[in-house]
DNA sequence: TTAATTCCCACTTATTCAATAGGATTATAG
DNA sequence: CTATAATCCTATTGAATAAGTGGGAATTAA
């Protein structure tokens, strides 16, 4: 009985494979740069969309790039500093469910008599509560098997 | 810095809508029939619009229609009997942030050891945590003045 | 000097969103 | 009985977005 599904509240894979990149650079650390070669074959993504999605990583300091034959990207933090929403939020952008909430909320005519706003700000509340308290290393500590990939 | 913004984790307008009509039913039920043309002109919407998301909750049993002049539809159950999750999942389908949790989840090659896959789950139970536990009976509440609009 | 890599930007294809449009059916009021 | 007001049903549309592909320039290690 339920409505056919569209892609209202779904995160898009440049989120999902921002965190799947951001996790193989930590999974596979040895102190050497990891190219996007290596991390597109081990998780049966695009190379060139890899491409496309780190530059924001990269800008946004959370990954350091290496340029030239053996270069790569290498994380410039500890796993624990990165939370997943940071991540998200980067390549997502915000992620309340409305305009009117969130980070830079588009003000409306009628937000203080508007009961839905108060929904929409409990559901933005409750998203970021999760994704903000899920660092990567928990994701590691999570991972049963380190050579498997993360098909999500 | 941050990314700019698409359409992820973001509400349709026909969940939205579902909303304001839903409550607008509530608000100004007097146990007549009220008809779509009169929530599209009190909720700014097209009612052409809004007969394209009816059907959904008719069909559910969540309102009641009378067709012919003097026709309209009518909530079936006291507004405290309808959450906010039961509505958006009629209309906007299943909530979970990616396929593979949630109500139909659709199983990957590594569920068991997919890091990742515990991330959304608990996202989406964050989610309905919040919209579960909001009835129309609330937003009924929250309304400071009944004769306004809610434009979310 | 060659090969491997990041970097940059344009392009594409299919899908989805958010409506609009037209008309058939049903019932009420006069 | 007839005009009108409503639901019902299905098709179409235009714009935007998602999700990638493609080409080539710049940089660096071996």
């Amino acid at each position: 009985m339920t409505a056919e599904v569209g892609r209202y509240m779904k995160i898009s894979t440049k989120g999902r494979y921002a965190l799947r990149l951001m996790l193989d650079l930590a999974t596979y650390n040895t102190g050497e740069p990891i190219s996007l070669k290596d991390v597109a074959r081990r998780q049966q993504i695009s190379d060139k969309y890899l491409e496309q999605i780190i530059p924001s990583l990269n800008k946004a300091g959370y990954v350091r790039s290496v340029r030239g034959a053996q270069g790569g990207y290498l994380l410039t933090r500890d796993p624990g500093e990165y939370t997943v929403g940071m991540i998200l939020r980067l390549t997502e952008g915000d992620l309340a469910p409305v305009n009117c909430v969130g980070e830079n909320p588009v003000s409306c005519d009628n937000s203080e008599n508007c009961a839905l706003a108060k929904v929409w700000s409990r559901v933005n509340d409750a998203v970021n509560q999760v994704v903000d308290n899920i660092t990567l290393a928990d994701l590691l500590d999570w991972q049963t098997d380190y050579t498997n990939q993360y098909m999500i």
